[in-house]
DNA sequence: CTTGACATAGTAAACGTTTTCTAATAGGCT
DNA sequence: AGCCTATTAGAAAACGTTTACTATGTCAAG
């Protein structure tokens, strides 16, 4: 590898000058030097060392990304997001996929630590980092998508509120005032979150919950299927279920299909997320995205700012996401196609 | 932050010894001398500084890894084999998703050199790698899940003959003779090698495919459904079909249920990649697994081995999948579950 | 008792940068 | 002409390791 001090004898100047070309520093350099420099660092194919550059400046363009829990489906996105950004400005990430329990995590930082990571993102972590401030050795953080129950003024999180109002307005618009809700897994922040949005937009139109109308699930299509099940049993059937995800909206779909009922004529059914089943089931299932790619990015911009030493008061931000009107909500035609509408109609376009 | 030298003096010895120890060399150093050492290390927390190490050294523990095509739904599950095996043998990745003709790939490889990563994997890249074998710098590479047509010897992607005559086969089994087959967009490596094997294990099998058996599709859902309505137009028609993934399964599905056929009664339908809409359709479709958690695995083993300098010869690694048995073919029940049984049956589980 | 070999430890140079300090030149002012 | 300042460049120290080389002490063989 060619190093500095070649690129210095070949233009005939001093290593420092090279130096201060070749890192854009900001010390005076006349531009006819520049320009020698830069042409014989090219021809010569310079590459800085990045090892000396940080052993003398205690950065390293690393920055260390944490996931916690393994195989979430929305990571990827996140990620892409993050490094859309990062990858920019000149950083690289180093991303870990490590539970909380297994290796504590600790160990993880400190590893990255030792790779003199310039700061670090934590993707849906379950723990809290303030916590463990000292363990990042006084490195900026960022939290995307945070898991756990308590604010942080570094964490991007999805505006769980205005989302979920969003699909529930959305039906009460349609004239549906008996509507139920199958809520997600309790330890679950967002749960929370999407649950009280559904009373509160309810209470604000005037209509009080009914306690059959809201049964408690977990994530996963099963759960759905149950809940609904449990929903639709009731004497005072509702005209229409919100599910906390995608995966408890198409067990909730499967449910109303079993009773014999027709979505959406006989209930509609909208869920959240924007997960791929909902393109899939027939009918296509309402949804509201997560904005992941843009949370991803929000994330990345927060820690640039920080390492910018920008010491404003930051706060956690909430990133909107969007409506996607599709069939089981009964919305007019045209909003969406079923799945079965879809392959028809596209059936021409492939060859 | 705490370095070799306040060790070496707590400890009251030399920072060569100290190095000796941290860096698990070889050099002979006393029991007692090295137990303090340690002891100290972990009191004060000490961290190597991995700048200096690698600057001396010239290796980083850092590889690099590239991806192609970026919203590859199956890069993060090889990543995940990846480093499931390089992190715990202390290495740290540099994943960059990045399409080949943006930035052309080659600034990364150079990004990535100025780190000094001590090797590459490529995951699921388009373009061959050993013509521009320069460019890496001698930094030994694997290529996992290689999309390109020419065979590289240090590439590890799937058995798509042996895992594509494991779904023909077993249509075979169950007594079919009349199996239509939809093909995979032809620009893909896989797609050849999947429509060939089909064709051999016919012929072994004494069956000449028919010409309006087989249809060119891409790998889309709409493209399943315009090649199934083509397929069960023919005046001869099939008695099962084979799609070249779980889109175009799931495509070929739907065009069968709107023609009034009864899968898998009427027709046997099975897929390839065990995609999740293979598990949410209905009937559930049977399909093959894509190996990539493996093939992640195998990957990071052969870099490994190659930076142990072991100077065997390599030759490309041909990674099994495993049949799943799914409802869609028409196989003895028990061996797979309707997603509404699926959804029902496990409706009590949930609460 | 000498010699050589071995086990263990220390010294110091080197890795490729950045950056502080010093130096040289040119030009503008009195 | 003499002085001051601005501009540009170079010299050299430092960052925290690894490792070749050297040094010491111990012990076995002759």
């Amino acid at each position: 590898m060619v190093t500095i001090k070649e690129v210095a004898e070949i233009a005939g100047v001093s290593i420092a000058t090279v130096s201060r070309v070749m890192s854009n520093s900001d010390y005076p350099v006349s531009e006819t030097t520049r320009a020698t420099i830069l042409r014989v660092a090219k021809d010569v194919g310079y590459l800085p060392n990045r090892a000396a550059r940080s052993l003398r400046t205690e950065r390293s363009s690393l920055i260390g990304v944490i996931l916690d829990n393994f195989d979430s489906q929305w990571a990827p996105v996140i990620i892409r997001g993050i490094q859309d950004i990062l990858h920019n400005s000149g950083y690289f990430t180093l991303v870990v996929n490590i539970p909380w329990e297994k290796h504590s995590q600790a160990d993880v930082v400190q590893d990255m630590l030792g790779h003199s990571v310039d700061g670090f993102i934590f993707v849906e972590t379950w723990h809290p980092v303030r916590e463990r401030r000292d363990m990042l050795n006084n490195r900026p953080y960022v939290i995307v998508h945070r898991l756990f129950h308590e604010s942080d003024p570094h964490s991007i999180i999805p505006d769980e509120r205005r989302n979920s109002a969003l699909v529930v307005k959305h039906l009460l618009g349609l004239g549906h005032r008996k509507i139920a809700y199958i809520a997600g897994d309790a330890r679950y922040f967002s749960s929370a979150q999407r649950l009280n949005t559904y009373l509160d937009t309810m209470r604000a139109a005037g209509i009080e919950a009914r306690d059959g109308w809201i049964a408690q699930g977990e994530w996963q299509v099963p759960s759905g299927y149950q809940c609904a099940r449990q929903i639709l049993a009731a004497d005072d059937k509702p005209s229409a279920i919100v599910a906390a995800n995608d995966g408890l909206a198409y067990g909730a779909l499967l449910a109303a299909q079993d009773e014999g009922l027709n979505v959406p004529a006989d209930v509609a059914i909208v869920g959240y997320d924007d997960h791929e089943i909902s393109r899939f089931a027939n009918p296509t299932i309402t949804t509201v995205t997560l904005p992941l790619f843009l949370m991803g990015q929000v994330a990345a911009e927060n820690l640039l700012s920080q390492l910018a030493a920008d010491d404003r008061e930051y706060a956690e931000q909430l990133i909107p996401g969007e409506l996607i009107v599709r069939q089981s909500c009964g919305a007019p035609e045209g909003s969406g196609v079923y799945a079965r509408d879809y392959a028809r109609d596209n059936a021409g376009a492939s060859n």
